[in-house]
DNA sequence: GCGACAG
DNA sequence: ATCTTGTCGC
């Protein structure tokens, strides 16, 4: 290994056009940008479906929840899940658990490149299986619209799915002028009960996301952005009216299983 | 030294 | 993402 290469053991991701990063790095960040710049031509921000028109989602009768674990302490092994429930009851009608292999490694604003190729393969397990109980929008960890260059990873798999999604982040991304100041947590502080938001703008004014206290007993509120097919304002009606606890019950039912397939397979392996 | 950095 | 169980409180 050439040791006087690297930096010093911790890591740094840094944005772009940085001068730390080696010459393949900042090769990949700029073909993965050129792939998010041709994906983005697909996007579609507003409504498409109708039962996305109706006050109660009449005619919405299939969620997906998609989520990625890890093994512990390895990089590349991981469970995949795509769970299916129905609506507006939220049982689980379908669950599917594959463990895969990561080759791409996470860099912020990037994450799709490292995760969405194993839930593609996820909804089309599905569509082979059983394509009755393919979802009418899927649920994603992570940001849609809300992200660097405005494609994040609900954008992402949306667009190679053709399916309406939502991203769902339990942390903001701070960008285009969003920080986690002391104004946005005053925001937070005001908000009341499950259902109440606040808009997430950019600098320029575009409204990227929105905070939504999701239900009653959590202060902590996770941040929505459209992925594709969707509008915000029918996106965090629909997000809240799936959330039993703070995290959306399709997102939290995927979390759950692949954690647990991960505990039953690999016992205590590190 | 601390913060940022979706998962 | 992961490291981590019980415990204090409404």
């Amino acid at each position: 290994m050439a040791e006087g290469t690297q930096e010093s053991g911790t890591e740094k991701p840094r944005e772009e056009s940085d001068d730390s990063l080696s010459p393949e790095e900042r090769e990949l960040r700029a073909r993965w940008e050129r792939e998010q710049e041709q994906l983005k031509w697909r996007l579609v921000e507003g409504d498409t479906e109708e039962w996305q028109e109706e006050a109660t989602f009449a005619g919405l009768q299939r969620v997906g929840g998609l989520d990625l674990s890890f093994v512990k302490g390895d990089e590349a092994n991981a469970c995949a899940s795509l769970v299916v429930l129905s609506y507006p009851d939220l049982e689980v009608v379908y669950e599917d658990c594959c463990m895969v292999n990561l080759t791409a490694p996470y860099v912020a604003g990037f994450l799709a490149f490292r995760e969405v190729p194993s839930l593609v393969e996820a909804v089309e397990r599905l569509q082979d299986k059983d394509p009755s109980l393919m979802p009418q929008v899927l649920l994603v960890d992570g940001n849609g619209v809300l992200h660097h260059r405005g494609f994040g990873v609900a954008c992402h798999l949306g667009v190679l799915t053709g399916l309406p999604c939502i991203g769902i982040a339990k942390n903001l991304l701070q960008v285009s002028g969003l920080e986690n100041d002391e104004l946005h947590k005053e925001q937070i502080r005001n908000l009341q009960t499950g259902g109440d938001t606040f808009p997430l703008v950019e600098s320029s004014g575009k409204v990227l996301g929105m905070a939504l206290r999701s239900c009653d007993k959590s202060t902590k509120p996770i941040y929505i952005s459209v992925g594709h097919k969707m509008s915000l304002e029918s996106a965090v009606r629909l997000i809240h009216s799936c959330c039993r606890y703070r995290v959306p019950e399709p997102i939290r039912q995927a979390d759950i299983r692949s954690r647990a397939y991960i505990r039953q397979n690999f016992p205590h392996l590190s």
